[in-house]
RNA sequence: GCGCCCGUAGCUCAGAUGGAUAGAGUACUGCCCUCCGAAGGCAGGAGUCGCACGUUCGAAUCGUGUCGGGCGCGCCA
């Protein structure tokens, strides 16, 4: 009667506890009604119990435990009931359909077209391909993107650097310059235009040695993401944004709103009625423009080709440019919300190596890059290696560790339960399609039960994965799940000579089976059947 | 100085909406293949969840402060 009046609605949670002991489901509302009814929680507790229909899908009625919360267990006819949905939906299972078809844009790497790509943009990328895999799980209209600088500081100087191993090679004499590229690589693109441009062996034209050093830079790039078994489906160049007038049209658009000032002759924006920290110039006293402009007027794109989500992917060392970008985005004034994009930032590396920091200098060339750890510890172990964190968390990766140990690495752990599964099927011979039909009473032990319960939590875990935009959720769930399988193989036979629980035993690997399998699939690792 | 992220076992890290004895891997110790692959399993020790205060029936989780680490803060990108 006390809930009546209250205008608050009170809400029901029901819990999944982390202890099997506490049953499949835990609701703690007597405690937290305890204070407003004047009641002691078991009491409350007893009530509600009492007032609770009985029902073929419990165990057995709801326990009062603890101080208070109210205890519900499935009926073992209710809990095997996941492994028909399994093996009914197949791949499809653990798919939602929150997205309904709407269009997200993932942005990720976006790394310029100035070096191989290192460590940390492999991190980017697969915590960008997972998270569009996770989004398109959940029946979004994924678009992956990747925005590159082909433009700027940062491209001339490319070029003068590729220009300067060309006249060093011609015998001229020749200042590196200062902020130039001093990798190898450079070295080598030097090479290869020489060798295709015998008459500008010198490298005299500068815009065909900048335009030929990007070009293969963009190629390398590529080779890497293949590599990594990462697509794009759309390459954004940031020069498109000038050639199209875009980054005119952006900064007059800002100018018209009234967001703009100028001082010390450049044009300012007012960041600071947005959250930002400070005012930032949007064109330099030069008539140039700094980098946020176009990075503004990028983001509106996403917005104007219908992307009514966006997710960018960013390294940490970016997110002083979120406040700004945002800002930006709301001072346009054309319907944008606040927190558009998403970010999902992904902390630095370190990068250990015979005991040591490896310092990651693109400038000096010290390098790790990916196609190095994807040589030496392979596509599915790094993979996995990258995501298995949160990507807000620094990581330390030790090379000599990863390389050394490759074979405890966590993947191969999750790989092995799929590969003992299709091992066990393959000795039993028999068709998996006709487990589907098969009577899973037999299914009793607690191995079987925390199977089971683990098997029914996948959908929701990809859901919440998706909602947290946190990839590793999903590197977590999997090893929990490999390591049920594993326990339940050493402890209990399945080909047994008692044919139905035999078979009951197969149906739940095998459903075991697909879900580890759809759980690689989301983050971009196979799933062998021999190891 | 300001902003963002992090601070959980020796090490690397999980702990979604606050819940019931804080978890995994690794390392260390000891067991388990005449048995579906031992790339596996089982058992053991190891943590005042940086610190303090606060909110709450209840805090690793929320709030404030503080200390420590990382990153970012230029008319650089």
């Amino acid at each position: 009667p006390a809930l009546r009046d209250d205008a608050d609605a009170f809400v029901i949670e029901v819990d999944k506890p982390k202890n099997p002991d506490h049953g499949h489901f835990a609701v703690n509302s007597a405690l937290q009604l305890a204070k407003r009814l004047g009641l002691k929680p078991r009491d409350i507790a007893a009530a509600i119990v009492d007032a609770l229909p009985a029902s073929a899908l419990l165990a057995r009625k709801p326990e009062i435990a603890g101080p208070g919360f109210i205890n519900i267990r499935l009926a073992s006819s209710a809990e095997t009931r996941v492994v028909a949905a399994i093996l009914a939906s197949a791949e499809d299972f653990g798919k939602g359909t929150s997205g309904a078809g709407r269009k997200v844009m993932v942005e990720f790497v976006s790394a310029n077209p100035t070096g191989p790509l290192h460590v940390g943009h492999g991190r980017g990328a697969a915590t960008g391909d997972t998270l569009a895999r996770l989004l398109e799980a959940q029946g979004w209209n994924v678009s992956r993107e990747f925005y590159y600088n082909d433009s700027g500081a940062q491209i001339n100087n490319l070029g003068l650097s590729v220009q300067a191993r060309l006249r060093e090679k011609a015998g001229l004499a020749a200042a590196f310059p200062e902020d130039g590229y001093r990798g190898k690589y450079i070295v080598e693109i030097a090479d290869r235009y020489a060798e295709e441009h015998a008459h500008d062996a010198r490298g005299d034209d500068i815009d065909a040695v900048r335009r030929f050093a990007v070009a293969a830079l963009r190629h390398e790039q590529d080779l890497d993401l293949k590599a990594f078994d990462v697509r794009f489906d759309v390459y954004f160049l940031e020069s498109s944004l000038y050639t199209d007038g875009l980054v005119d049209k952006t900064v007059e658009h800002l100018v018209k709103m009234g967001h703009t000032y100028e001082q010390d002759g450049a044009l300012w924006l007012k960041t600071t009625d947005y959250g930002d920290d400070k005012d930032r110039v949007m064109r330099k006293s030069d008539g140039t423009f700094t980098y946020f402009v176009p990075d503004v007027a990028y983001h509106v794109t996403k917005w104007q080709r219908g992307f009514t989500r966006a997710i960018t992917e960013l390294g940490a060392d970016h997110h002083g440019s979120l406040a700004r970008v945002r800002a930006g985005l709301q001072a346009m004034e054309i319907g944008v919300p606040p927190d558009y994009p998403d970010y999902v930032l992904h902390q630095m590396i370190t990068v250990m190596r015979g005991g040591e920091e490896v310092k990651i200098s693109k400038r000096a060339g010290s390098y790790v890059t990916l196609r190095d750890l994807i040589d030496e510890v392979g596509r599915d172990a790094t993979r996995y290696f990258f995501v298995m964190r949160k990507s807000d968390s620094q990581l330390t990766f030790d090379i000599d560790l990863a390389k050394s140990r490759s074979e405890d690495n966590p993947v191969y752990y999750v790989q092995y339960a799929h590969a003992r599964v299709c091992s066990v099927l393959a000795q039993w011979g028999g068709n998996v399609d006709t487990l589907a039909g098969v009577d899973l009473s037999p299914l009793a032990n607690r191995y079987e039960s925390d199977l089971l319960r683990a098997l029914a939590d996948f959908p929701e875990l990809l859901a919440t994965a998706a909602r947290e935009l946190s990839p590793h959720l999903v590197c977590v769930y999997l090893g929990e799940l490999a390591a049920r399988l594993h326990s339940y193989y050493n402890a209990e036979k399945f080909l047994v000579e008692d044919e139905k629980l035999k078979l009951a035993r197969l149906a739940l690997i095998v459903a075991t089976r697909q879900v580890l399998r759809n759980g690689l699939a989301v983050l971009g690792v196979s799933a062998p059947e021999k190891m």
